[in-house]
DNA sequence: TATACTCTTGAAAACGCTTTCAGAAAGCGT
DNA sequence: ACGCTTTCTGAAAGCGTTTTCAAGAGTATA
């Protein structure tokens, strides 16, 4: 046995006594064939431990059934339950994943486009514009992920109701706490949720007739450090503030650290609030109150966009996920008998009253 | 304009009045090549934006520079730093990253291998046994991530130390804070991880001659659902105990649920302690007492492994990666002050004295 | 019985690169 | 000048599929 390497086609079809274009056939099930002989064909393939080249189909199908993703970085509690819906979906859809993270240098990288991908799901802004304005002219299938495209290029969005979610958030502050002086702790520059979150603050803010005042307004970048450090920084500098909106769950996690660092109590002095509801929110103490952004689904959605155009089909513009408010502690609502005990100050000053 | 194919190595070669062999060297760099021939090559597949096609260099080179990960599933905080290392080291390599997951059916998917790749790594147990032996047979290079090969097959594993780490934690729980019913909350059924911790367990009860008690181990299926039912049942059979080792982190959280709900305080009553060190460890309260895995560092660690084996080279057939302690609040230790009068109990019963 | 279809099938042409092979050009020692 | 290396280059042969294209075998129609 000097033949060990990799059966091909063309040993099935000799195996089975057909033609390499049968064997094709019955792999893809293109053109119907002759049921005898298929089945002589599959157990060819059976007994040869047959497995197409992936290269080979690619190149002569131009089709290479595999879709990209593009991200920052991989990091932070959201992204985990995003590719999990990406992979998911695309499992389904019949597509392999290639991931690629561009936090590091991208220079001299073999580069994910038309040449190995039908399509791109790229995550923020983790591509170069040009790059997407040339995927863009050659009609390349991409859809954004959070993320607006420049100059309004065509390509669609998948993001969530970053703005109502926001203003959900800031209403319940507002009406339920009484909360007035709401500091704003937005994500990392040119990040387009920030952006809409603020939108939604400020339009909840202006609903109550409360005055924006932008000495409440700060970079927490979407990031635990950078929220702690953002929050200590203002109450070195004396800025008054009774709750804190953090840009999301990660940077509340910083905000109520430099708080209690503080010795000011969550949610009694300040109430603090985050957004995306990431699996730990809930185990926070006091548990976090957020908006809830459906993330698994957002890269499901993506997906299924991205598929519609890979098929020539008509995509979504702009898909918008429904956010839904979460309620649990941080804001001041909610706190269940068993968790009331370690909320209670030690110097036994005043106790919180449950508000619900 | 009729022509408004993607430009190929053919055209690229006219433009620069060259062969196409002479553009796949520039393209390679193989084989010198003189400088002034080069630099028309390079400037025409730029002005052609030359892209070559990944499938077709694949075909022909038989080398993919792509690696896989399979994985059970895509979840848990331990997830996102294992795929984080693996990428950044993968891409530093010179490799994509192609991921399956292998929750859902896997019948009839396209699945990777020799075909679509040039390694495969592989995480606990998601792949058919039957799979690993042909791929084996075909000496195609696999790493094992947590998970020791059947059969003692010569296959690379990279894995944690867990005896060692899992031994250092009861070895605490012990002599720090003299616990001895100590509640083991196994993982998965067969997970390999899981057995080695409940290695180190024994050994570290058996030091200090504490006998081995059965009803004290019981399954948390490294999930934290499963986790606080496995602790409701212990405490329902009226089992006692007075420290919990959770099987990872994400299990050490619902014990410490099913522990409040049950009005148990940690640590006071009863320890919880973890293993991973997964990032939100800290900030649940009492903050997570656990063993540090270097989680990232397996993934860097595997992708190195890997390339290795795809090179030719030999690999290392075992690398156990070290863990740490780290000591937090919830097995009793370091409350700091802040945080302590969270922990004051309510009815104003005895306050916790801090052991260090 | 001839005519026109409908099904199946195989031969062969792509698909876009890499790589061997041999030859041309250039450099070198004598 | 003469052979001998050493460099560089192009022609062409793959790589393993899919996909025409045309033809053969039946079947139904006339």
């Amino acid at each position: 046995m000097p033949k060990s390497r990799p059966p091909t086609i063309a040993d099935v079809a000799r195996h089975a006594g057909v033609s390499i274009a049968t064997v094709s056939r019955v792999l893809n099930g293109t053109t119907p064939v002759q049921a005898e002989k298929a089945d002589r064909v599959r157990l060819a393939m059976e007994e040869l431990q047959f497995v197409p080249r992936h290269a080979a189909r690619v190149l002569a199908s131009k089709r290479t059934n595999t879709i990209g993703l593009l991200l920052p970085e991989i990091s932070g509690a959201f992204f985990s339950p995003m590719l999990k819906g990406i992979e998911a979906a695309a499992h389904e859809a019949g597509y392999d994943l290639l991931v690629h993270s561009t936090q590091q240098v991208t220079t001299a990288r073999r580069r994910l486009g038309e040449h190995n991908t039908d399509g791109l799901l790229i995550f923020t802004n983790s591509l170069a514009p040009g790059e997407l304005y040339r995927l863009h002219s050659l009609d390349f299938p991409v859809v954004l992920l959070h993320q607006i495209p420049p100059d309004s290029l065509d390509i669609p969005v998948i993001a969530v109701e970053n703005k109502d979610g926001a203003a959900m958030l800031i209403k319940h502050l507002i009406e339920t706490h009484g909360r007035r002086r709401i500091v704003y702790l937005r994500g990392p520059e040119g990040h387009e949720d920030s952006v809409w979150r603020e939108r939604g603050y400020r339009e909840a803010l202006e609903t109550h007739a409360i005055a924006f005042d932008s000495s409440l307004i700060t970079s927490g970048g979407f990031d635990d450090e950078e929220a702690f450090t953002a929050i200590q920084r203002l109450l070195e500098d004396g800025i008054d503030f009774d709750a804190v909106f953090a840009g999301d769950d990660d940077a509340a996690i910083g905000a109520m650290r430099a708080l209690k660092l503080a010795e000011r109590v969550v949610p009694q002095d300040v109430s603090v609030v985050g957004f995306d509801d990431v699996p730990f929110a809930r185990y926070l103490s006091p548990a976090l109150t957020t908006v809830r952004a459906p993330i698994e689904q957002v890269g499901r959605e993506a997906v299924r966009q991205l598929t519609r155009l890979i098929n020539g089909e008509q995509a979504e513009a702009l898909t918008l996920m429904r956010t839904e408010l979460v309620i649990r502690e941080s804001c001041g609502c909610l706190l269940s008998s068993l968790q009331k005990e370690f909320l209670t100050r030690a110097g036994g000053e005043t106790s919180y009253n449950e508000s619900l």
